[in-house]
DNA sequence: GCTACAAGTTAACCTTGGCTAAAATACTGT
DNA sequence: ACAGTATTTTAGCCAAGGTTAACTTGTAGC
């Protein structure tokens, strides 16, 4: 079930066998002080207790925006999950005061659902025109997109902010 | 317990009020079809899956060069977990075949599993080293690159490889 | 106004990835 | 050699996110 049976890529693009890196790149290999490294993955960790949240209420809104209303068959087949995975999500979201909604109707934002959904939205855009802008196929850089997101840092996203608008200019 | 009670971030750097994005911008705020969609959603399901597996044996590769051994203590401080949890993840990565050891003994990675790791590895690498060489703060860096590395499709590396080629030049 | 179908919910189940507390094993110093 | 400490494993718990199957509710057509 999981990949991994097989490997196509190393080799392709592994350090040259004659290897000429200098130092000031090779010694950045050292693995980071056990604190900062465990930082690391608490980020990560951290990520992901919103990262769900975060892509329903930015597709409730986009569905809100373009379509009228959120119903959740559309949830559930934009997600591509079923219908009662979808159910149980929202019922989630509902708890955490992010939607609301009266049984057997359509979803909406709350203020704070709304909030998050505006971040989400910014920040994937941001993302997503920083891939194209790097030379992305739109295709791939969504699918990427969808899923870096939830890892870029404030700082980050200011310098792929940067990068776009001064590439924008360029081709496109 | 969880983010969002507060929104610092939005206004900031929201469309400018006087908006004057030209259209070839505009239009690709609609969403995707469908299916397209759904297929998006699922990769990032499908990045989730493997993601822990690849830290730890990426880990575990790390801990073996650089200290010799890798032992469950060791992973454990520098994932910021306990250890029952390495235990178990680790009985897990057994099954999988990518890790083999005796009980309460040093790990060890097998083929398959070292495969995993410099794959891994050497995704992980190229990310951090593209963040660097756009200007992110090292620490930064790291902690966006432990999270992103999984979400980065074959033709993004390619291109973040590229251009940390051209640009590591420049200064640095 | 019924009937049929679509949409939404609920129940029962599964895996992953966390935790704490307790038990088992290994290691170290005297 | 063995006492005490450090390490590893196990057991029991929990929440999230997925599934299918069965039930309930809403809605459109006739
Ligand atoms: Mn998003
Ligand atoms: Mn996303
Ligand atoms: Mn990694
Ligand atoms: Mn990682």
């Amino acid at each position: 079930m999981l990949p991994y049976e097989h490997f196509g890529y190393i080799g392709a693009m592994t350090d040259s066998p004659n290897d000429v890196t200098p130092d000031r790149l090779r010694k950045a290999d050292a693995l980071p002080p056990s604190d900062q490294h465990a930082q690391q993955y608490a980020a990560v960790r951290n990520a992901h207790e919103t990262e769900l949240l975060e892509d329903y209420v930015e597709l409730i809104a986009d569905l809100l925006e373009h379509q009228g209303e959120a119903r959740s068959t559309d949830i559930a087949a934009r997600m591509g999950v079923s219908q009662a995975t979808v159910s149980k999500t929202v019922t989630r979201l509902k708890s955490l005061g992010l939607v609301s909604s009266k049984p057997y109707r359509s979803l909406f934002l709350t203020e704070k659902g709304e909030a998050m959904a505006a971040m989400s939205h910014q920040r994937h855009a941001i993302v997503l025109q920083f891939l194209r802008a790097l030379g992305v196929n739109d295709r791939t850089a969504r699918i990427d997109a969808e899923g870096m997101e939830h890892h870029v840092s404030q700082e980050t996203l200011e310098i792929m902010q940067r990068y776009t608008r001064e590439q924008g200019g360029r081709d496109a």
